[in-house]
DNA sequence: ATGTTAAGACCGACTAGTTGGTTTGTTTTA
DNA sequence: TAAAACAAACCAACTAGTCGGTCTTAACAT
């Protein structure tokens, strides 16, 4: 049961590589040797390096815009459901760091009926956080001159950007990170009146870490 | 005085190219014959096809690690010094577009030698942004409990992820969009008292788009 | 139990096409 | 006229994908 299929060694082995050389810095021979496979293997489990490209990246999508939906539904105010949001986005990169890098690094390559496929679930994520925010506006939690777009792509890309700098062994923790972009995010969003009474009632950020 | 050299036309040409199909899915041969020019000429200008990718990514960094070091000098505030910094960080968008897209997809590519070099301004750059927030939390503008490395990627990377969406006719102009990453900013860092003072004295923000 | 057969998993030498870069020759410029 | 700038045919290396074949497993008949 510790063993690994092969279609999982060369998974593995092709984000790594990719992570570090980049798609097109990897040859197919590279992936079969370092995974201790074979062409023939290879093009059994994939049609083509490009379908394996895609797998990474709906893997990684797919994972992402679950969480975004579970943390929507299992919280019921826009301030509650913002900071979930966040804090389970945030600690993908903990899991899926080479996913997320391939991800952001190598999607200019996905074929076009791959990344149409990807592009959907990546709406839909991007769909979820702006519609909190404009929920946020609506209840009066977040500032009402707020533009929703750019607010949620600030957002978002304040997150993203995290693939390029986080090290797993680094000296902090993805707790620690999620709970600054959390603190930064909502003393820029709330308004004076929410501000009051999250002071209150968001302790369970500290506390709560394990958000889903 | 309009002609352009054939290194530029060959250059415009790979940007554009690069900024779509991405590095490795532009062949030399195509560059060549979309800028008019020939292998010959190609390998005239440019020692190799990473060379021109260094050039590419080289341009790109020395303008904007010039401009943060401007905007250092002409200002004489933390909070004014960033302000300046980010809007003319932000405003690179709207020029550079395209080097900005090859710079953060295909440096993956550099090889070591040019990739090195590009670190070194690019590592100069992260520190002049650390250093104004250093200087910010100890001039009692910024909240001193801020983790200036986590916050200074939190500003590069919500600014840096708009060359993902960014687009240069769409609804909003590069300076609404300064103007909104600075407003969120602002609010995210500064003590509840420069709060205040920053409401008189911040309207240069609006009136003043050419800070540099 | 044992032999038979079928199917899926996997192997690795080979190929056809592509691509960065070179070489050789020509034009333009100073 | 010499040197710089450019053109075009050419080449060597590399790489994604193929294809005939082997091995393992399991169902099934004897």
């Amino acid at each position: 049961m510790a063993e690994k299929t092969l279609k999982e060694r060369i998974i593995d082995t092709a984000l790594r590589l990719f992570e570090q050389y980049g798609y097109h810095g990897v040859t197919v021979d590279r992936i079969v040797t370092e995974s201790n496979a074979s062409k023939g293997g290879f093009y059994h489990n994939f049609k083509s390096k490009d379908e394996l490209l895609y797998h990474i990246h709906d893997v990684f999508i797919t994972y992402v815009l679950n969480k975004a939906q579970d943390a929507y539904k299992n919280y019921h105010t826009p301030t509650e459901r913002l900071c979930a949001i966040i804090q389970s986005f945030v600690k993908v990169f903990h899991l899926y760091k080479p996913h997320i890098t391939v991800f952001y690094q190598e999607s200019t390559y996905l074929k076009p009926e791959y990344s149409q496929k990807i592009n959907e679930k990546r709406d839909e994520f991007k769909q979820v956080i702006f519609q909190v925010i404009r929920e946020g506006i609506i209840a009066g939690e977040f500032r009402p001159e707020l533009s929703v777009e750019i607010t949620g792509m600030s957002i978002i890309g304040m997150v993203n950007w995290t693939y390029k700098w986080y090290k797993p062994d680094g000296p902090m923790t993805i707790e620690q990170i999620a709970a600054h972009f959390i603190d930064f995010i909502l003393h820029s969003i709330l308004t004076e009146e929410a501000k009051q009474k999250a002071e209150n009632s968001l302790f369970f950020l500290e506390t709560q870490t394990n958000v889903i």
